[in-house]
DNA sequence: CTGAAAGCGCTAACAA
DNA sequence: TTGTTAGCGCTTTCAG
């Protein structure tokens, strides 16, 4: 029976090695006291077979599975998949693995995967800006990490922390080079209401306005799944009724895009007539008809410290572990 | 107990029913004779109590899991990600739920995925365009449809189902293209040379090319991971060594964006002195500094049909079920 | 250092 | 129509 490599159990290595189902398990898991002699055996015969643990046998039995689960609204949203390749990479580091909920911006798919998470019996997970922060529905022994879904003034305890990109700040610096750059009307257009990050960069940039008395302010919201088409279409009845504005504060660089190509289309001059500034710094922003200027989130750092954090939550709790906003920048290209 | 949703089994329903675990299971999975009475005062404690069917247990005893695995390549792709939501919906209104692999183009991590399938006993995966070709590495009760991982006239059979855009005519519908539009000196910047779907464009390329009597050809191969840069690097090389080229077949759209950026950074108009076709029609083709030309693949649909595809295979074999090429077509914007 | 045995939650015969 | 029971593959005391 060595050549088939299917459905191997841990009973068939153990009587090959002609020795018990436990030892084979205590070498497996490394947390035994075997004997080097019959810890080769057991590894030769293993590597022989082909044997490979059933996950499922194991995590019914440690009533734990060690996968850590990721939430998030938009896979095709290069943010996101920029920040599950940060997670990725640092679990796969620390032998883990990940299921990821793609919720569609849709509370009952999310509230689906919540179930999911519980059926699998998942206990560390990272939800990235989710609707549902009614964080009672997570099993009550789930740690998480939560990445823009809450505002970060919401203290983190024994088995949540929230994380966060500085978005007011962003926001802030966005607004502020467009001011400085000229521009007196401004438009906003806005990801989705009640969003923390929306909310935040909201104030960001109403802080600037009043800051700089600026007070012809527009602002419009894009319905997330299709921001650029939303975008447009903003832009567009805005172009029709002749409504003025010289400067656009787009919260993610999907709307920065439409706004780039309907103002484009209608003849307008970019940077010249109306400047633009984005948010996220995603790639295409470098590659867009003109490279935008754009509000820079370590997006990939903010994953990778998510996927660390989860892991030692679990692992062992919350020491202390403060919440974390991280810093962001203005890159400066061609749209002011 | 019925205030806490925690850790309620299929014992604890079975208890406060009144009836046995074995009901309780036949009302859950619907393949029972329950009388309306008993299911429904089953329903209502389940309800009440939040139970929710461990997951794990239910693998382990049926010895097969019922999610559905994908391979892929690059979720930060667009591409990958797009045929992850064609995947997705479609399986979401069939009742299963999916998990992401996430190879990075590395045959490490994904014979790790292949093992990790192995240990949860998921027997249906969609590997799109994976290295690890060697098919016999996946257990032989497991169902799946190859995405273009595999030459298509690979015969399908019981088990495995071969998928494939028409690759070889979309790369000669835009070499063409760029012929008839009066390119002479012709370069392709392909993707992963040995890939089935990089040959095979490489194929229609050539055979464009023959069938035109274009003789000056240059060929440069862009490494994974970051197209755009190694597309950028190349072009930057031959502009450096003043080679002349008058036309690009970039294998997919983020290399046309790279080839792109470096012509325009070189003062070179496009396209006016260099005409450029991209592949994949992915959204900031739309929205690139240049709309661009390219080769449109259904890629949602692709992802929904394999779904489809997979899921039948599982439950019903294959029933004389044919491998698919998909239709492409041009999309003419401003590159050209 | 190693083995025996219980049991995780569930499904599927088989009995009643 | 419903219940009893064996056992999926694994980990983990507890004995030896």
């Amino acid at each position: 029976m060595t050549e088939k490599k299917e459905n191997v159990t841990i009973k068939d290595v153990a009587r090959q090695a002609g020795v018990s189902v436990a030892t084979v398990s205590q070498v497996v898991n490394g947390n035994g006291h075997a004997s080097e002699e019959t810890k080769n055996k057991i590894l030769r015969i293993i590597e022989e077979t082909g044997y490979v643990p059933n996950s499922n046998a194991r995590s019914l039995r440690k009533k734990q599975d060690d996968a850590v689960a990721i939430l998030l609204p938009d896979i095709s949203n290069e943010f996101y998949a920029r920040m599950v390749q940060g997670i990725q990479d640092t679990l796969f580091s620390l032998g883990r693995n990940c299921v990821i909920f793609n919720t569609r911006y849709n509370e009952d798919i999310e509230k689906q995967s919540i179930e999911l998470i519980c059926a699998q019996h998942i206990k560390a997970v990272i939800a990235i800006n989710c609707i549902q922060m009614d964080i009672c529905k997570l099993p009550s022994d789930c740690c998480a990490v939560y990445i823009d879904s809450c505002p970060v003034t919401e203290k983190s305890n024994e088995r949540y922390v929230y994380f966060s990109a500085d978005h007011e700040h962003g926001a802030y610096l966005a607004t502020e080079k467009l001011i400085q750059k000229g521009c007196r009307d401004l438009l906003m257009i806005t990801c989705k209401t009640g969003e923390p990050a929306t909310e935040q960069r909201r104030k960001g940039f109403n802080r600037a306005c009043k800051d700089y008395q600026i007070e012809n302010t527009l602002c419009y919201e894009a319905k997330p799944r299709d921001y650029n088409d939303a975008a447009q279409k903003i832009v567009q009845r805005l172009l029709k009724k002749g409504t003025h504005f010289d400067g656009v504060f787009a919260q993610n660089d999907i709307i920065a895009t439409g706004v780039l190509t309907q103002l484009l289309q209608a003849g307008i001059r970019v940077p010249d007539q109306v400047k633009i500034v984005g948010f996220d710094d995603i790639s295409f922003a470098q590659y867009a008809v003109l490279p935008l200027t754009t509000v820079h989130q370590p997006i990939w750092e903010m994953g990778s410290d998510a996927a660390k954090t989860v892991v030692e939550l679990l692992e062992k709790g919350n020491e202390g572990r403060q919440n974390r906003v991280f810093p962001i920048s203005l890159v400066i290209r061609q749209t002011t």
